[in-house]
DNA sequence: CATTTCTTCTACTATGCAGAATAAATGCCA
DNA sequence: TGGCATTTATTCTGCATAGTAGAAGAAATG
C-alpha cells in the first residue's frame, strides 16, 4: 500500500461520521504539515474504494450556501487489515537499529 | 517517499558494511516475511541512488566460486532525513487513534 | 567450459500528483 | 420570482514516480 494511501486511510479513522474530503485533506495538511491537492487527494479515495479498503456514500445536501451533497468515505475491514500489516512491516525493519545511524 | 524505499534504506542502515544485493533481499525477507523479486530490487536501488538518497561502489570478487566483484551500497544523510521525515508524517496520523478502530 | 554468484535489462502495472472543468446547491436583486 | 453570481464540493484528464517480475548477461572459480 502506498504511503498517501496508508495516511488517507488513518485520516478515515480519525474523522469517523465526519469524513469527505474537504475535512479529510484539512486534517493531513495540518498534521503531516505537507500540502496534498484535490486531484490527488480523490484519485486516491478512488483507487482505495476500488480495492475494498473504504466505501463511501452520498450525504444529503445541507441548508448553506453552496451546500452540495457530499460523499463521505468509510475505512473498510481489509483496509485496516492492510494497514496494519504496513505498520509492522516498517516496524520491524526500524527496531534495533541503532539511533545515532539513522 | 516510497514504502520499499524505505525498507531498503532500513536494511543498508542495520547491514552496514555488508550492504550488497543478496543481504539485502534477505534481510528484508526474513523480517518483512514477504518476498521481493531481484529485479525489484535493484530497480529501487537505482533510483535512491539517482536521488541521492544512497551511494554505491563495486567491491573486490572473493576467491570462491562464483565470487563475481559484489556492488555495496550505502545509506546517505539525505536519504536518512527523508525517511525520518516519512516515519514523522506517518508517525503524527496514528497518533491517538482510538486502538478499538483500527 | 560448466557452474556459481551476482547484477543489469526490459516491459508492464500501480500509485502519486496537479489543476481545470464540472456539478449542485443557495443568495441576491431587477 | 427568474436568472445569474457565488459558494462548496466532486470529477476528469494527463503525466510523473514507484513497484514488480523474471529472463538475460557478466564475471568469477573448479
Amino acid at each position: 500500500m502506498g504511503e498517501l494511501e496508508q495516511i488517507i486511510l488513518l485520516a478515515l479513522v480519525r474523522l469517523g461520521d465526519n469524513a469527505y474530503g474537504v475535512p479529510i485533506r484539512q486534517d493531513i495538511e495540518k498534521r503531516t504539515k505537507r500540502s496534498i491537492s484535490i486531484g490527488a487527494l480523490y484519485r486516491t479515495l478512488e483507487r482505495l474504494e476500488d480495492k475494498g479498503f473504504v466505501s463511501s456514500r452520498t450525504g444529503d445536501p445541507t441548508p448553506e450556501r453552496g451546500g452540495r451533497a457530499k460523499r463521505f468515505f468509510r475505512a473498510e475491514p481489509p483496509g485496516l487489515r492492510a494497514l496494519r500489516r504496513t505498520r509492522e512491516a516498517l516496524d520491524v525493519m526500524w527496531e534495533g537499529l541503532d539511533p545515532k545511524r539513522v
